[in-house]
DNA sequence: CATGAATGAGTGTTCATTCAT
DNA sequence: GATGAATGAACACTCATTCAT
């Protein structure tokens, strides 16, 4: 699975035993070409400087091919974060799934985004720059894409059962802890992006730190 | 204090006996009433979207008048960044000093910068948005902005303080700590400025819950 | 011919019997309907006062595509100044081989400098006045075009074989004396650009004057 | 003499026995000092890439003081060409004054004009470069130039007191004859500046080919 | 459908000139 | 008179988007 994630699933499995024509199956290809070349050109200029030129250049489409499959550049780079996030919700659900306890479910969940997160650190980098071209507008747009309000939503799905089996603390509401667990996560990513030595080479190894971390903070034993 | 902070304070303070003559008030003044007119705008727009146009007439100024004080827009922005974390961090600074036990310290800590970004929520806006031209370059530059750099400091030092004091665990560097802690807190302040609705309305009343957390985590006594 | 010289021929003579496609072709002419417009632009205004907008209307073409045929308002003006002394040395090259004797060559020579500044008198204006931005670098820049080399190196030949034919001294180089016809000849046409009454309505008719000044001088023969 | 010709003489000379006042001494003085820094850098840069700052500058006053003694930019370029053919032509007058017979005043008319461009290299690269904004206007203005026509009057006496000594030729006009040599002047002048390694370190040492090209032309005596 | 040339509004920046002090 | 900060029109160049082929 995920082999070709970057064609829209949706139009696949809707309708799973239809078999797609040619003339769609190119369709579909094509559009995830041109994907697959925004994730390179955004993620090493940056939204503001990268061009549709030099997508279509990468994609080696012509111009005007790039607004044959996307409205305009905003819903190019939209599809794209929607695209990245259904990637990793498909993950952390099949992953999460195969566990049997809260704990184990959240060492997986903790895990697999890491994991995620250093497979496609170069895509990453998109989220930590430029959204788009009126902040105010676009910021909400992008936190109401369907797709990022699911991922919060399981996120805070795992934290409700993990209250539910006694695992995590039930004084706060989920969706605050749930905010919590993925700013830890982020702030860990950010810093390892953010270290050009990579002086932690290996991000994944960082995942007991997290889980210790967000169930046990920092503060000392006593 | 901190009633004009927009004014550079280095001028101002080098020479504490020694009266501004009034044409170096005036270019002061002048520099202030456009960073103020540039928060505003890059706290709209974003760094792109907002134009040297737009500030300038915004502090009510000739475009050229701007190329006066800044050398061109990345400069600027850059001088607005800079203004924005010396603040805060001679607000912390001072207050934190007050404290007299580690805890303390942090509850300061928590406190003061939650209310800061409360106060400042518009040009904070701008820290999660866009950062500058060619991200690769810029981000960096950002970084490596001299009061970045001592912001970060200072929050390594108090947690070194706290570990010192043992309330801190001393089984992970300090820096990842310090990091995770900073990373809480934009968390919840992204968290409420993405709240439109402002359901909490006040910020600041969070500072219990990320106390706690931080120290304690998100795991359930038992 | 020279009926279209502002086309590119390198471009046509490189494989001469085959056929440009209509995309080169359009292309080409588009290119040559730019450096027309350019030409007349830059005649009228000088470099700097013309603007690309101004060159782009009178092409009836957009700003951009301007742009898309030249680098930037410089390449345009060095191409410009490059094609006109291509169509000079072409002429020169193909009239002077006609001639059997070194003084008709010269004859020649300076008859059709004459003619080709005669039919060219706009947009040798250009020539004459601003070259470039900073006339530092850029003098040296036109001065070592190619083109520009060639030109000198025809004339210096001229000399070189006037010389062996014993019509012109050998007691200086070839090169003093080249630059020395090269400039009397500029004398000759700037004068009669500058007499707005062109009390001399013909150029060419200067031809004898020219020839005879610069073989026998302004002494009085005893 | 010569010692401040910067200052306008006119002003000086047309009430030779008034002394000035302090006051419009003063004035001149500043009028020279700009006019000197003008040389500088106009010749550096060129009419266009020189500002106003970059003069007021190099003159050691405020922008807005060139103001108060040239009306533009314009006026000041033109004021200072007017100088330096001013200075020119009280040295050629002077000096050919000397002279008993038309060749002697020939040779020292060529001595001098060298030997004036040779000491003037840097602001005389000015005369070749952009003469001013509207060519079509300005080209005219500076050959209406009072002074300038002074000049080219000068050399037309020169030569037609030759032609009554019968030195030089008389069946042309000696307007043409005159411009012939001012154009072999300045070729041999424009190839000493371009030649920037300076083979020929002495530029005066040029006058014997000038006169001998002059008098006698290119062509072989037989 | 695919193409890519053409478009032209929009941007950062400069600089001659003015004018309040 | 002298100053130099302020002005704002102007310009080269870019790039998202369109549309004739």
């Amino acid at each position: 699975m995920n082999v070709n994630s970057l064609v829209e699933e949706r139009f696949i499995k809707d309708k799973p035993g239809v078999l797609l024509s040619r003339r769609q199956r190119d369709k579909l290809l094509r559009r995830s070409d041109i994907l697959r070349a925004a994730e390179h050109v955004f993620a090493l200029k940056g939204y503001y400087e990268a061009t549709m030129q030099d997508i279509a250049k990468e994609a080696q489409y012509a111009t005007g091919t790039v607004y044959l499959y996307f409205k305009d550049k905003d819903a190019l780079y939209l599809s794209l974060v929607e695209q990245k996030y259904k990637d990793l919700l498909s993950i952390l659900k099949e992953e999460t799934a195969k566990a049997h306890t809260a704990k184990e479910r959240l060492e997986i969940f903790i895990r697999e985004n890491l994991s995620f997160f250093e497979r496609n650190q170069n895509s990453f980098r998109i989220f930590f720059t430029e959204r788009n071209k009126r902040q105010t507008i676009k910021v909400s747009k992008l936190h109401n894409l369907p797709i990022v309000l699911q991922h919060r939503e399981f996120v805070m799905d795992l934290i409700k059962s993990s209250q539910d089996e006694d695992l995590v603390r039930d004084d706060f509401p989920a969706k605050q802890i749930a905010d919590m667990l993925i700013s830890i996560l982020m702030s860990v990513v950010f810093n390892w992006l953010r270290d050009e030595t990579k002086s932690t080479k290996n991000l994944s190894r960082m995942s007991d730190f997290v889980l210790d971390m967000f169930l046990n903070g920092a503060g000392k034993n006593k």
